[in-house]
DNA sequence: CAACTATTCAAGCAATTACTTGAATAGATG
DNA sequence: CATCTATTCAAGTAATTGCTTGAATAGTTG
């Protein structure tokens, strides 16, 4: 192969990869990705959850249906959009991994807007399992229902934080509630876990979320609670 | 947490990932990243193997630098980078690997430069481990003597593609040679593959490179050869 | 079939990015 | 200390990207 043709090719190969950095190098488009790991969404919802306007939001799930990093399925007026598949969510939380370990700027933005984090104690996946056998918490997801439908952690039980106030008798008071939401970067359980506390409960929030529980292989179901 | 806080720590928590998405989006950094990968490189050296003027180049590296995926470190007038952690690698070969999986487009370019390709032989890493086991192949690193020191397979031979042609006789004639390189999306393998068939040798390429095979936590070694 | 709804498209504008070029910086050498 | 070397910086230019706005498209409803 002459040197020409390999600097074309070489060129050519490594700009294909590069239309995947291009997909995941807007803030926006990241936001659209954490809300998709959750479950699939219309361009609407996706709009509302991530404070854009509906043309905005649809140039970016274009972008990343460009990237085939989302897939889209149409039904009726609606446009129901999912990650393409389960490496796209992989590669999505080994990409925020890195920028956790590299990025001293996340932690302290953490930090600056969530400054009670770190009173408020976290477990780990493998800290809840061992819990989980051990038959001694109350899992308690407090995303919207149906994120809660789509995917949850096995026993986890759904009070989404809007209604979690008036809910509250639901939970029995003698077990540790583990609460957790969409990721480390979602606040609903930060919010569950404080407003327990102030209601005398022993809560504590899970670091992750449900797809770092589910991508890591752990019991998962679907549907409504048993 | 009021909702415009919320709102706000969104926007700057995933904007701070974008960051490691922006390094990404361009090719010119990507094949800086793949190079990195074999071993570290002077800013005239990068500038070189990737065909970029050197401000260039320095520009690129600074981007990396900045969303922390490079380190460098001064020897005098040389500034020497390096990948900033096995964490990058382990990242990099993600993300290579999901634009393989999603990406037509890739099998594409590939087929069109590279038209033998699939007449050449590959194999993978757990069959080059395997035939390891029954020590019945030659493993041949036909990298840069550079890259090879940095590290290789255990137990491979360094004759850089460069050179092969005139160092053939090294070769034992009786086993099955298995050239590898840098990864799947260098030439250097395939070239040795040709040349070494056209003299009579059973040769075949690994399907991946060096980083595949050593973070797949596979046998390798450093330092020049036994 | 008119009116409504969800979504996408296209164009304009501002901001950002990629490359080049020449200058600046800092270390090495004789 | 002048000269050389490797690298970085800064500014200019062209291309690309992100958001808005209004129009277009396609499906649904009454």
């Amino acid at each position: 192969m002459d040197p020409i043709a390999k600097r074309r090719f070489k060129d050519e190969i490594f700009e294909q990869f590069a239309r995947i950095g291009k997909a995941l190098s807007s803030g926006r488009r990241l936001e659209l990705l954490d809300l998709l790991a959750q479950r699939e969404f219309s361009v609407e919802e996706l709009a509302e959850a991530a404070s854009l306007s509906v043309a905005n939001c649809s140039q970016h799930l274009r972008i990343l249906h460009a990237a085939r990093l989302v897939s889209v399925q149409r039904d009726g007026l609606y446009a129901r959009y999912r990650l393409a598949g389960e490496n796209v969510l992989d590669l999505y939380l080994s990409f925020r991994r890195v920028g956790e370990e590299r990025l001293a700027e996340v932690s302290r933005v953490v930090q600056t807007y969530l400054k009670d984090r770190s009173s408020l104690q976290a477990i780990t996946n493998g800290e809840l399992l061992a819990r989980l056998k051990k038959r001694d918490v109350v899992v308690l997801d407090v995303r919207p229902e149906k994120e809660f439908r789509a995917g949850h952690i096995a026993d986890a039980r759904s009070i989404p934080m809007a209604t979690l106030q008036k809910r509250l008798k639901e939970i029995p008071r003698r077990s540790t509630v583990v609460a957790y939401c969409r990721g480390p970067y979602c606040v609903f359980a930060d919010e569950a876990v404080t407003l327990l506390r102030s209601h005398g409960y022993h809560a504590v929030r899970l670091e992750t979320g449900f797809p770092d529980w589910k991508m890591q292989g752990l019991p998962v179901a679907t549907g409504v609670q048993q």
